[in-house]
DNA sequence: AGAATATTGGAAGGATCGGTAAAGAATTCG
DNA sequence: CGAATTCTTTACCGATCCTTCCAATATTCT
């Protein structure tokens, strides 16, 4: 099959080639902005965390606010990538479950202090640059989008109302953006445990008595 | 009536009196945090807001950190006064919707864009400062706590189920902080009408059958 | 009026901010 | 090998960061 080839092997150019995993860099940005934010985290920070050169980074990603951009797209590259396991998943409500555990065990994990980078992000510069506004959107619309099509498999097998799915959906966002703030705010165990069987306790109360 | 004066009058002291209003000065504090977050408000910002000289500033608030500090502390303080009208109100499910309606005020207006202070504080501080975990919790215990109250009223008149109260306080806690990440992102008109109309949807659903 | 007290204004402090220019090192192509 | 190209290193830039100091100003108490 003679086809298009869309990933093309590694550009191996003329001089002197990078020392350093492009994918690797992009992943530690993350872990920095994440940590910090994207005011703190300073240049020295960036060069702390990614190991490499002030004039290797701003030749390789520009400047700070770019690779700020950079490592949002990437996040976001990410959690798509997670939430189009609910999408395109083949049962209903057991995938928003499934969901929901899947948040459960980062949100009680280590890494639970440092909420979402997308919802940390949206707080910070939500309100002050475009280019934010249009990620922070996308970001919902990707939960949005998941938790719908979870939900109208749901609504096709009867397993809940058809007519409530729109409302459903938003619920279910409503849940994911303010347990980012809850887990970021050092919420102790219960609470957040408090929020997970509200929310556990909710969904189950959707289903029809059939 | 002879009895403890809790409120001294303003001592004048020795010295020139102040030429500016402390309680004006912390609400264009509030105003400035609130709109450019913590680190991203420097001090010029600060003297252009207030008005006020930078060394008054430090004689009078101390550093910017704790200027912050009282920033928070006066908002929080804002934020609670509201809150107790449904603390204390005298009906149940009613009081509620009366709260989401005075939130959908805020939230459809033109102070919409920069959120929740406190909310904003939590996502960029959250996991850094001690100080800022326990003024997190704090806000959000204020409104659980509020929430609770009235669903509990709502409870004792047979509007909804007293074995759900919890779950419904946690729902209710999770649509107030999602709405200040949602508005402060910037989501158009239509994004917050439908998570409006998802929460009074949801509350009228806790209605009991009677 | 004079001493005491407090705020105000402006200038300056060291530190850190994000960013850049130029030389050195490593690799590929002719 | 030598030219061309790219990445890395080092040093440095002006701007801005938050903060402090000190003299000037204004008010109250004696």
């Amino acid at each position: 099959m003679v086809g298009l080839m869309v990933i093309e092997t590694v550009p191996r150019g003329r001089g002197r080639p990078r020392q350093f995993d492009t994918d690797e860099v992009l992943n530690n940005l993350v872990d920095l902005f994440w940590e910090k934010g994207y005011a703190a985290a300073s240049m020295t920070d960036i060069v702390e965390a990614t190991g490499l050169n002030k004039s290797s980074l701003y030749n390789s990603f520009g400047s700070k606010e770019e690779m700020f951009g950079l490592a949002i797209d990437h996040y976001l590259s990410m959690r798509t990538a997670a939430l189009h396991g609910v999408r395109d998943g083949t049962s209903g409500l057991e995938d928003v479950f499934a969901f929901i555990d899947a948040v459960y065990q980062e949100s009680t994990g280590p890494m639970r202090s440092r909420g979402c980078l997308a919802v940390n992000s949206t707080t910070e510069l939500g309100n002050r640059d475009d280019a934010m506004v249009a990620i922070s959107a996308r970001f919902r619309d990707e939960i949005r989008t998941s938790m719908r099509a979870a939900l109208q498999r749901a609504a096709a097998v009867g397993e809940i109302r058809g007519e409530a799915v729109g409302h459903y959906t938003e619920t279910l966002v409503s849940f994911m953006l303010s347990l980012a703030v809850i887990v970021r705010g050092g919420a102790d165990h219960s609470e957040v445990e408090d929020q997970f069987a509200a929310i556990r306790s909710l969904v189950d109360s959707w289903r029809t008595a059939s």
